[in-house]
DNA sequence: TATTGTTATACTCTATAACTATA
DNA sequence: TATAGTTATAGAGTATAACAATA
């Protein structure tokens, strides 16, 4: 369709060739993406895929991850919640949420409760442990925030979360 | 931490109880996210689960999803790439373009062309009924362009791909 | 020795369906 | 009958490691 002219053959670009073997016939920076650029969806994947990498680096040396932060800053926030309404409310399936909360419990930072009013479900509650355990993991998360200032600039990150408060 | 003096068991909440069964306990816009709301990746990985779902949608019809969709328009408009080359530009692991391009291939969108050059590589290549179904799949791609404006706005979409344009 | 494409494994995440115990 | 939590399965997606052919 579109750029049908250029390279249609894969013999090493005129430049390069030289260095010691393994010859790139495109450095990455140098291949077009037409259409994709344009695409909202492509660079917020990228973004989010860029957050997600920083966040887990930042708070590796705690071993939490996006969604057990997530989880874990609900139960927090709203103490008692049942799991379908956790689920709900972070859009998350509730079959997932159950490996999810058994793997916080092991690590005993959250327990859950039997309910007497409805004994289906489960009041759930972070643990003593896990109420300080999440003190540190919010200072971990509010230093990753600082690298995505960083990486975008202050200004361009509050512009985005104006932009997409809708979805929260 | 916060919020302690939330509910702290599982009675539910005065208000509802009425209808005809199914208490919920919270509605799902009254529970807080705490240190959550402020946080650039949840935000924008809510926004990314928005945005590939209406993706998926509008290109149901024809069965490509936002991955697939990277892969052909790059080929497209970088025809004789690399299978290295795509995976380096797209962020996919090889291993993973592997079974892409399987699939593509079966549906005769793409075709791996034995390199002359550099024997151990393909140069990738659209079939000439993949250039003509690419076409189709930019025009639903533009459609679901539109439902993202429609959803953030014109200029916000603007402002989103100008804030992020450093992670194409 | 290093790289390309490939195969294989494991773990995360999403999407379902079905089961149990309750309601 | 419907719902909460659970178990199980299947498919995407990510992250690795290893292998054959080739450089």
């Amino acid at each position: 369709m579109t750029a049908s002219t250029a390279r249609t053959d894969t013999r090493p670009s005129p430049r390069k060739r030289a260095g010691n073997g393994a010859a790139r016939q495109h450095d990455t920076d140098e291949i077009g993406l037409d259409a994709l650029v344009g695409h909202a969806g492509y660079a917020v994947r990228r973004f989010q895929i860029w957050i997600f990498q920083d966040f887990i680096r930042t708070l590796g040396e705690v071993g939490i991850r996006p969604t057990q932060y997530s989880v874990l800053t609900v139960i927090g926030a709203n103490p008692g919640l049942s799991q379908m309404a956790v689920a709900n409310r972070l859009g998350i399936e509730r079959a997932r949420l159950v490996h999810l909360l058994d793997s916080l419990e092991q690590r005993k930072l959250v327990k859950r409760i039997k309910s007497k009013a409805d004994r289906r479900s489960h009041a759930l509650h972070l643990t003593a442990p896990g109420e300080t355990a999440l003190a540190k993991f919010k200072r971990l998360a509010a230093e990753h925030e600082r690298h995505v200032e960083e990486k975008i600039g202050k200004a361009n990150r509050q512009r985005l979360l104006r932009i997409l408060a809708g979805f929260t």
